[in-house]
DNA sequence: TGTACATCAGTGAACGCGCGTTCACTGATGTAC
DNA sequence: TGTACATCAGTGAACGCGCGTTCACTGATGTAC
């Protein structure tokens, strides 16, 4: 999906074939807004006035608003899992997939706080509508870790979702400036905390 | 605010003066909707429906579906800060008091779904018109309690967010399934991994 | 190379629907005397 | 106790605004021959 026509011409004002420029923006655009304003907060019109197109251009693109807030929030969420997953695949043992993991996280936030607060924000809207796989879906992934690490079945659950915790909740705190700094700074200690939740899922 | 002024007539359809009464069908009816289908998705009709007034007679308690929205968030969100900083008062040592903090969340999650997730959900909203005191703020009510712990200063923003996190996650993972039961049941461990994150904050 | 046609991103005006909100009115209840 | 007035929750129709979406059209680019 979305692969470029073909390479974008010079700079200037764009014409003719070059869509995929376009859609790109749109999605940048409609990113910040979305994790700014809420999705309903945000109307079609802020986001063509913000590309800098008309607002029937959009539709050129995609169907609705909604599925620009879906396919923005499938894609961007399949990105981090299939991320977990490779850490989960290369890194040998399982404090430096955790410490891994959480970096990344973290790096994640500071790099794209758009993004992350999106993410984060509007989960609830479509947590409903991803996919099952550990490639698309965090929470998949962070299971499968789990699974590997020796976490017991009958606690992955749990386990994952304190672990999640501890970095999903610092991120809002970051968010609300209840925590200085990047965090990225924190990434140690988050990641401390995370391994000592799942090293202590074998005991009773 | 919003003392009844008198005791409710008998139980048949209600006139003239019971206003208190109504108040508190328009909050219970809004909370259970904002909760499933979001503020944005719930309109004025549909909560006037399922009062069984007209939309007009919500005016008269709510200036808008703003501060109807606002209101249910802040008294809440406030009655759940006073009962962590009650608890952090009566009991004695820290274990149990952050056994019993995790506890009344876990209870409160189970007995009232939609309030714990209206919270969860809309948090984003209404976060950044929250007060600052312990007593009305569920985030400084938790600060507070880490602050008496003996956690230093720079690490209390971090600790704070993670002890939540430790809780705040395992619910949204029983919110869509992903744990099983009632989340009582894990009320044990969810309160071992937040005692151990706080007691090891000590250490460097 | 030139010509005719196809394709497609983008325009801009318009549409209609659903929304939150308003308001003149009703009637039950409370209060003063 | 009776009468006149004040208060106030609730009604229901209406309003207008902003929204997402549509559509006939333009013009640049690609393609076939």
């Amino acid at each position: 999906m979305n692969a470029p026509r073909r390479t974008p011409s010079r700079g200037g004002v764009r014409r003719g074939r070059d869509g995929a420029d376009t859609r790109a923006r749109i999605e940048a655009v409609a990113l910040e807004l979305f994790a700014g304003k809420g999705v309903a907060g945000t109307s079609v019109r802020d986001i063509a006035q913000g590309v800098g197109v008309s607002e029937g251009a959009l539709y050129r693109h995609f169907a609705s608003k909604e599925e620009l807030a879906r396919e923005l929030f499938l894609t961007r969420y399949a990105a981090l899992a299939a991320e977990i997953c490779a850490i989960d695949d290369r890194e040998p043992d399982l404090a430096s997939r955790l410490a891994a993991v959480v970096a990344r996280a973290c790096e994640l936030f500071d790099t794209e706080p758009a993004l992350f607060a999106y993410l984060l924000i509007h989960q609830h809207e479509h947590l409903g509508s991803v996919p099952e796989g550990p490639e698309e879906n965090v929470v998949e992934a962070v299971a499968r870790l789990m699974r590997r690490a020796g976490v017991p079945a009958a606690r992955a659950g749990l386990v994952g979702a304190m672990a999640l915790g501890c970095v999903v909740q610092p991120a809002v705190f970051a968010l609300y400036g209840r925590i200085e700094g990047p965090l990225s700074a924190q990434a140690d200690a988050i990641a401390r905390a995370v391994t000592a939740i799942v090293e202590g899922a074998g005991k009773p």
